[in-house]
RNA sequence: GGGGAGGUAGCUCAAUUUGGCGGAGCGGCGGACUUUGACUCCGCAGGUUGCUGGUUCGAAGCCAGCCCUCCUCGCCA
């Protein structure tokens, strides 16, 4: 048993109690469920950390099992990606991957059982009637006219269904239960609708599909799941879940309703991503902007941060939103004690250091993370011309800003203390170039003998040894908190965030980078957490940045800025 | 409007089972440290526990009434 990760919560105190009562025998048993008709997003993190977390904690077992009951949605493609998904989050269903479509023929089965026993019937209505006869949320359904048919009678038009002789939607298989019942999921809910259409995996071998609600629950039976966790939209589904599995007298897992994941800034309903993706709003299912685990692995998002992230947030019956920054907080948590530091340049600014000799090169050691000694040092080539960051120069430095500007000096990482003796500028009267002298007393970036200090150090990569990448900054894909709260006739997209994505080309990184791995992770001494895009190639490095280091010198500069407004 | 579920710092959650001084993480603010304005560490602020009444020596919790939010009227899941 591991050790529970964070405080408890409702679900896990319904555990330890069936644990105590001996309710499944000891056992527990969970399954993640989805539908393979889109891609997993961060929402669905979750949901599978929830379910195979619980059920490592007690030494038990979690079940993949897709819900492939409806042919018209669902693809194989998602189910590779699905299960690619799963794994890199971290968890293992071992040789338990299921589909609903695998008890189809059980399912048949207890169809004909419930017809048998009266409690199910075929039903001629159309779509439309089923509707009107359904009632309202406060006013009682009228039974269908074809709710008391024989037996006999139910049990051949159902066989006939299935061998297919009548068209899409011409009749249905239904529960009978009762038409007056405040819950409209009791209001005789459809169990078989006929489909002539091809499935991902049976074909063409039936042309009648269950529903939704007559398929969970019994291949939760069927796996022998313990807890069917699920989202609070299924809370009215329950008592139907508990009516199929009684009535048919088999084995009674208990269904269990928490709050889906909401974030801020964020977008989390299939249907709006899919418009993205479509619209070519993003370049698709795994854009590093996202909210898809395709596209937050794509990002930099290292499984572990997540998984610390879903222990975080706990479990409740609330409706809310996570601040994104929450989940920000775990990746940086997680990407400080990982990812190798390393210099780059991402808006550079040549600087020359005119007492440096011309043609030398030193190599510096530079420590590969501070956090983690074992990983080691490594040698960056210093010279007479580097680039520095465009930032870290200011001709006319605002206060409290101090860094490099005119007159002063500040040292360069692992470098040397440099002071500004000059500038060069273009036509335009913009900065291209500045002039420094350095202090040989200083090397390694140490102080000098005299005591001297410095109040700020800034990273560099000598010119003639820097390559050459490109870098890629993302910000939030919305301006809104909530990206579904517009203005009236406008839709989400009204809130998209033109400056999502930034695509700096001519970055100079030091020259350790040099054949980096797609996918691997380096802190840009500075800036932020960076990786490696698959966009990649062997002579064009691509980066994307998984986020920005906190930055108080920003915050400083925007209340600055705020306050004189 | 029927039914279901919720309401505790800015956000997410504890404390409720057995009535007994309402806490934590994140965020914010301030400071220490620092060869990353990062990290780390320390401190501070922030609550009419949705509201009103009741029971009680004592209520976030128990009782009554009310308010607000979310879910639910697919042959989707």
């Amino acid at each position: 048993m591991n050790p529970p990760t964070g405080p408890s919560h409702f679900i896990r105190d319904i555990i330890l109690e069936d644990l105590k009562t001996n309710k499944f025998g000891g056992r527990v048993h969970t399954r993640f469920p989805p539908e393979p008709n889109g891609y997993l997003h961060i929402g669905h993190a979750k949901s599978i950390c929830l379910n195979f977390g619980l059920a490592a904690e007690f030494g038990g077992k979690t079940n993949l099992r897709f819900d492939d009951t409806n042919p018209e949605k669902e693809e194989t493609e998602y189910v590779d990606s699905i299960m690619e998904t799963v794994k890199w989050l971290g968890f293992d269903w071992e040789d338990r991957l299921f589909y609903a479509s695998d008890y189809f023929g059980q399912l048949y089965e207890w169809a004909l059982q419930l017809i048998r026993s009266g409690q199910a019937y075929v039903c001629d209505l159309t779509a439309d009637e089923v509707r009107k006869y359904r009632g309202t949320l406060t006013e009682p359904g009228k039974e269908s006219p074809y709710r008391n048919r024989s037996v006999e009678e139910n049990l051949d038009l159902f066989q006939r269904m299935k061998a297919g002789e009548f068209p899409d939607g011409f009749r249905t298989l239904r529960a009978k239960i009762d038409m007056a019942s405040p819950n409209l999921n009791m209001r005789d809910p459809v169990m078989y609708r006929i489909l002539h259409a091809d499935h991902h995996r049976t074909g063409d071998t039936w042309c009648i599909y269950p529903m939704y609600d007559f398929a969970h629950g019994e291949s939760d039976s069927i796996e022998r799941i313990t807890h069917s966790i699920c989202t609070l939209e299924f809370e009215d589904h329950r008592p139907l879940y508990d009516w199929y599995v009684e009535q048919l007298g088999i084995y009674h897992p208990q269904q269990i309703e928490f709050d889906r994941l909401n974030l801020t800034y964020t977008l989390l309903s299939k249907r709006k991503l899919l418009t993205l993706v479509q619209d070519g709003h993003v370049r698709g299912w795994d854009d590093p902007r996202m909210p898809t685990l395709a596209g937050i692995k794509r990002r930099g998002y290292t499984p572990e941060a997540i998984r610390n992230f879903c222990g975080a947030i706990g479990v409740s019956k609330t409706n809310g939103i996570i601040e994104l920054g929450l989940l920000e907080h775990y990746v940086r948590e997680d990407l400080n004690k990982r990812a190798a530091r390393v210099m780059a340049v991402i808006r550079p600014l040549r600087l020359v250091i005119d007492n440096y000799p011309e043609g030398q090169v030193e190599e510096m050691e530079a420590v590969n993370n501070p956090e983690d000694s074992s990983m080691g040092t490594r040698k960056v080539p210093f010279s007479r011309v580097l680039y520095i960051e465009q930032e870290d120069f200011r001709e006319d430095p605002p206060k409290q800003y101090y860094r490099l500007s005119p007159g002063r000096e500040v040292r360069l990482r692992y470098g040397y203390f440099v002071t500004c003796t000059g500038v060069v500028k273009n036509e335009k009267g913009e900065v291209v170039e500045i002039h420094c002298t350095y202090d040989p007393a200083t090397k390694g970036g140490n102080a000098p003998p005299d005591g001297r200090k410095v109040k700020s150090t800034i990273h560099w990569v000598s010119a003639p040894h820097a390559v050459d990448a490109e870098v890629r900054l993302y910000d939030n894909l919305f301006t809104r908190e909530n990206p579904s709260d517009t203005k009236e006739g406008e839709d989400f997209t009204a809130n998209l965030n033109p400056n999502s994505l930034e695509i700096l080309r001519g970055a100079k990184l030091e020259p350790s980078l040099t054949g980096a791995p797609v996918e691997s992770r380096y802190q840009f001494e500075r800036l932020g957490y960076f990786c490696v895009d698959p966009d990649s190639t062997p002579g064009n490095l691509v980066f994307n940045r998984t986020l920005a280091l906190r930055d108080t010198w920003a915050k400083i500069e925007k209340k600055e800025k705020g306050g004189k407004a």
